[in-house]
DNA sequence: CTGAAAGCGCTAACAT
DNA sequence: ATGTTAGCGCTTTCAG
């Protein structure tokens, strides 16, 4: 049983297929009895439009891509989540890829996304992007991008992001207000903006209290959990341990307290840590962090790129919400 | 600057949009100097094809969509990978939904689906659904639908699930060998699939070990994890308290032990607790559950939903896939 | 191997 | 208020 279509209508009816579109689709121009008897029609023969040539006549197909590293932490959902709910009311479609920290695959999919001619992108990047060309080329085939969270900073394209230096200082700084002199740094991918910007902002903290920085205390581990473990047990190895450890975000910093508590090492009397982008694992188990307004994000993400589709030769921005240093349990008070 | 097409590369060249389509798509009936040409052609104008009138001519758009109840725990999102990793290597794209737990969301999200013309749906439903008639008429229109998880028992449709009965019996079954003899149940909402198979199973296990039922043990408070405080009390305060809690699934569980460690009460010791559906947080927490086949359960809907696009006729199929008991800290054999 | 032409389902001038 | 017609960009007969 094909679908029908308003050449059917017109044919049951006796009328021309305009009179159809236009009763179906158009508020005036047809007379009220006309309306009713194609509407009556269009439900019996269970008529559904073809979007597909509404979308080919238009040239548009109301989606927006997507591209995040992950979807399985609450992160990246709460920000999709934002997304959906500015796009959504307004009839768009959302398609949302995941790029599982994957150059390739997020090339592929950001290609996917182009090749079903969606109207616009908002795209975090994978640990190992190197997509500096593509998105270039998009930019300058004036797709309509914006980039959240890990952004390419030397492509000028709008963004929306926290100051992670400027939060990563207020951590700093809270530890060391805290009495804590020799804090290490678990940094992330060495290229991603998030790495680069809160290290600096870990810089920043110890120039600005006199503490010399040590690089045996930094090192670049990565952004997920099982890394944790991995920076800690190299720490724990040094002749000089820390006694804080900052955490480029709240997986590693899970990861450091899991394998804290699985060596017996008490938290935070011998070693404090702090993490960044507050979750939930991190929440329960009373890790101090700098929580992002994710879904503000999303949100916020969205709206831009709105406005970059209705207006294309709008500048890009770079758009900074506020964070917030939330303290707990994991870098109490130094005892001295 | 207009995207070029066909017709451009046509005139361009001086030859038939015809011959130009046949080169781009075409593996015979086009010369190979003549395929160079337009290849190079196109190159040169940056041609993309146009998606949208291929769909109209296909009339298909491989788009696949998917609704569940929310994206913010794991559990949704792992079978969301395994879905794509099935779908988006044949070409399909996944428009993924999520209803918030609200039944009109729900039927929101699966019409605008519908009106996407997705060739196919994957759907968890919503605590509240209501949209039995929804998906009977989608299924009478043949639509290709595949419940997952959270499914309609009364629709005669493809289902993956796990065993929930079973799994229910096996986590009590346990506490049950491990001594306890007071097992309360923190079941879901009522109308829900995996709540009256897990409940059921909880009922199996203690008829079969001879344990009274108490109705009083019993308490539906959802799904959620602010739910797991709500029960708890409410278990607390009874004459004869409960020397073990099955919860529904790990976020009521997480729940509950949040509360518990809150109050001071040592787990298992004065109570034990079993989750379902084996969360990263309860991991970490030590919590005893049932773990589910998440990706699998994603790619194997995925699977079935391709067959049935590809064979419309075949009759719905429902697939039972293995679960497994993971034994921690949160139900330790009973000390007597 | 290539061109002409029809048509996918719909909308929007332009007529009447 | 309604009908006629031309296309949106592409693929696919059908001819040559």
């Amino acid at each position: 049983m094909k679908t029908a279509t308003i050449k059917d209508i017109a044919l049951a009816l006796g009328v021309s297929v305009a009179t159809v579109s236009r009763a179906l689709t158009n508020k005036h121009d047809v007379s009220e009895q006309m309306r009713e008897k194609v509407l009556d029609m269009a439900k019996k023969l269970h008529y559904k439009p073809n979007i597909h040539a509404r979308n080919l006549l238009k040239n548009k197909n109301n989606m927006i891509g997507v591209v995040v590293p992950e979807f399985i932490t609450f992160f990246f959902p709460e920000i999709i989540i934002g997304i959906q709910e500015v796009l959504n009311p307004l009839g768009y479609q959302v398609l949302i890829c995941q790029s599982n920290e994957s150059s390739t695959l997020e090339r592929k999919n950001v290609e996917m996304l182009e090749n079903q001619m969606v109207e616009g992108l908002i795209i975090s990047v994978a640990k190992e992007s190197r997509n500096y060309e593509l998105y270039e080329r998009l930019a300058s085939e004036s797709m309509p991008i914006v980039f959240i969270n890990r952004v390419i900073n030397r492509l000028n394209v709008s963004k929306v992001i926290i100051d992670d230096r400027k939060w990563a200082f207020k951590a700093v700084e809270h530890l060391i207000k805290c009495g804590y002199r020799r804090i290490a740094h678990l940094a992330g991918n060495e290229h991603l903006s998030i790495t680069q910007e809160r290290l600096q902002g870990y810089l920043d903290a110890l120039k600005a209290y006199d503490i010399p920085i040590d690089e045996c205390l930094i090192m670049h581990v990565g952004v997920q959990q099982d890394k944790g473990k991995i920076g800690l047990n190299y720490l724990l190895n040094l002749k000089q341990k820390p006694d804080a450890i900052f955490a480029v975000n709240d997986p590693v910093a899970v990861g450091v307290l899991l394998e804290l508590k699985a060596q017996n090492i008490k938290v935070p009397e011998e070693i404090a840590v702090v993490g960044f982008s507050e979750s939930p694992i991190g929440k329960i188990l009373g890790l101090t962090s700098v929580a992002q307004p994710t879904s503000k994000i999303g949100e916020v993400a969205a709206q831009m790129l709105l406005e970059k589709i209705q207006e294309p030769n709008s500048p890009p921005r770079t758009q900074i919400l506020e964070g917030q240093l939330n303290i707990r349990s994991s870098s109490l008070r130094k005892k001295h």
